[in-house]
DNA sequence: GCCGTTTTCGGCCCGACTGTTTTCAGTCG
């Protein structure tokens, strides 16, 4: 049976759920706590990190950590783990989600009113039970009626990162207009460009943290207020989006925000770094003693402390700090960087304006280049192209480009990947084209080594340039499918053929770490738009944003190329 | 449970808000 790190990870996170109930050491817990954040991003396979001796020297994996991920790749099971769910009723661990419930309060539960699981809690809540448990205020009692009721439809739903720009940003105009407020930023995973956002963190700069609190509580897309003092408050928006907003003197704004842009992982390394030089790092400044030494800007900061300033997408603690100490982070692509976009599509099949409509809205982008990849054939696609509807595709393209000057409209299709690896278009008609996707749209259930072996024979085909949208993913809709992403790496370099890192703002696909994975073997990216009109072509900042997370570089994208140099790129894709 | 340019033991990031607290524990980010 396979294990994979997301198994060792949901097994360790568990661990520190129950541990926690059962309260035991908090920096035993946080140790569980690490090592699972660690593995779930692991760019690659445990499986494929070898023995123990290797998986010790993961940060935060020691000897005692390595020897369970053995264990539970060996048998599949943690008998550490089953003896706690033998201590510790696992429905309780739900509890741990609702908000004011902690590993105290639920272990009170637990002892004095026998609770064991949230349907439990209920019971207690409508019957009035909590009231008489030291702890439980009424306060605590009527949030806990509330989240019970709306924790369906609320749920801990992340947003994509494009979904909730369109929240984030009118609410930082607004601050940002409050009487009083010199600045207002939006912080937190926005900032640092994760795909999804769970929640809005903001950061104002004031005198008055008062009168910018007072101020927000206007806010007419605020539904309600769920915290407020004088320099933090929280809330949540109609849409159920949580806020919190922070507001700061300008002396600390830097590293408040830097501290409140996160990821906590970071912080909690750069905070250990700041006290091995005798400095104490909180959100008011960087401190010597009672000097402060840092505050104003995130640069100072950094500087302070013998670093490049590192760019918000980096800062997961994946190894920037120690690239930044070295003065080795990589100079991150640019949106100005890309001259061109190499997956569109036209009404020819899913899009919904015409090539010439298209190829106007490229060009007013200021793309110099942009290839057009409708649909094949196939199930799933309505009005995909078959070989001769491409055909015609192909002269109505050589037709157009005839009277352009300022761009080039590269001829490409995206092809399906059957489920046994054969292309749903044949090589005789790829053969005529610039650039050849294939992707794919159907059968996302296979067993990973069934969908890994349809892969690689797709790219085992002549005609193959780019894997467009490579796990498949629909974020809040469809999971990844099951494959070995590594293998697929390893054949994309050998071959070459080229990954696509697409921006559609559900798809933001593969994810940042695969994104580092592609980077780190050499593999060449496309960053593309998958634009259905026109105006989604701005989806290319999303593609950006992602690969940005994945510590590419400009030399790294093949469309940052002059279209010469590109078609040369393509060219070595051809057999 | 992890980790080490003071340390193989004794630390582990740090502060705001809430509630029930007459001085602070619990939760959260």
């Amino acid at each position: 049976m396979a294990v994979h790190n997301e198994d060792v990870a949901a097994a360790f996170d568990e661990m520190a759920d129950l541990l926690a109930i059962q309260g035991e050491n908090p920096f035993r817990i946080r140790a569980y706590r690490r090592a699972a954040q660690v593995v779930r991003t692991l760019p690659r396979d445990l499986a494929e990190l070898g023995d123990e001796r290797r998986l010790d020297e993961l940060p935060g994996i020691g000897a005692d950590l390595a020897g369970k991920i053995a264990e539970l790749r060996a048998t599949g099971r943690l008998r550490a783990l089953e003896t706690l769910r033998r201590r510790v009723p696992p429905g309780l661990r739900a509890l741990l989600s609702l908000p004011g419930l902690g590993p105290v309060r639920v272990r009170t539960l637990k002892a004095r009113l026998g609770i064991r699981c949230i349907e439990d809690l209920d019971r207690a809540l409508s019957a009035g039970r909590l009231g008489s448990l030291k702890g439980f205020g009424s306060g605590i009692e009527s949030r806990l009626r509330s989240a019970l009721a709306d924790k369906v439809a609320r749920g801990a739903q992340r947003m994509s990162w494009p979904i909730a720009a369109e929240y984030a940003e009118p609410l930082r105009a607004y601050l940002q207009s409050i009487p009083g407020v010199t600045r207002a930023e939006i912080a937190g995973s926005y900032r640092r460009g994760r795909d999804t956002v769970g929640d809005l963190d903001l950061l104002v700069s004031s005198r008055s943290g008062a009168s910018a609190i007072r101020a927000l509580r206007q806010y007419e897309d605020l539904r309600e207020l769920t915290a407020a003092g004088t320099t933090k408050a929280s809330g949540v928006l109609r849409n159920g989006l949580q806020v919190d907003v922070r507001v700061v003197a300008p002396q600390s704004f830097g590293t408040a925000l830097h501290y409140f842009t996160g990821s906590r992982d970071h912080n909690i390394h750069i905070r250990r770094r700041a006290q091995t030089r005798g400095c104490k790092l909180n959100e008011y400044g960087l401190f010597r003693g009672k000097r402060r030494v840092a505050g104003a800007t995130e640069e100072e900061l950094f500087a302070a402390l013998d670093l490049t300033w590192i760019p918000p997408e980096l800062r997961e603690d994946r190894g920037e700090i120690e690239a930044a100490e070295r003065h080795a982070l990589p100079e991150l692509i640019e949106r100005r960087d890309l001259q061109g976009d190499l997956h569109a599509h036209t009404d020819a099949s899913d899009g919904r304006e015409p090539l010439a409509k298209l190829v106007a809205a490229a060009r007013s982008r200021r793309l110099r280049y942009l290839a057009i990849t409708d649909h094949s054939k196939y199930l799933g696609v309505v009005g995909g192209l078959d070989a001769a509807r491409l055909a015609r595709q192909i002269d109505a393209i050589d037709a157009l480009n005839e009277k352009l000057s300022d761009l080039v409209v590269l001829k490409g299709a995206e092809v399906d990947i059957l489920e046994d690896g054969q292309l749903a278009l044949p090589d005789s008609i790829l053969r005529r084209l610039d650039v050849v996707v294939v992707s794919v749209h159907s059968q996302f259930g296979l067993s990973e080594a069934r969908q890994t072996t349809r892969v690689l024979r797709a790219l085992e085909r002549p005609c193959v340039s780019i894997l467009a949208h490579p796990t498949g993913r629909l974020l809040g809709e469809r999971p990844p499918y099951a494959i070995n992403f590594e293998r697929v790496l390893q054949a994309a370099r050998e071959r070459p053929c080229y990954l696509e890192i697409n921006g559609q703002p559900k798809r933001l696909d593969p994810e940042d770490v695969h994104v580092k994975s592609a980077r780190d073997h050499g593999v060449l990216l496309s960053i593309a738009s998958d634009a259905h009109s026109g105006a989604e072509f701005a989806f290319l900042d999303n593609g950006i944003r992602q690969a940005r997370r994945g510590w590419v570089t400009k030399e790294d994208v093949i469309n940052t190329r002059p279209v010469v140099e590109l078609r040369a790129l393509l060219r070595k894709t051809m057999r």
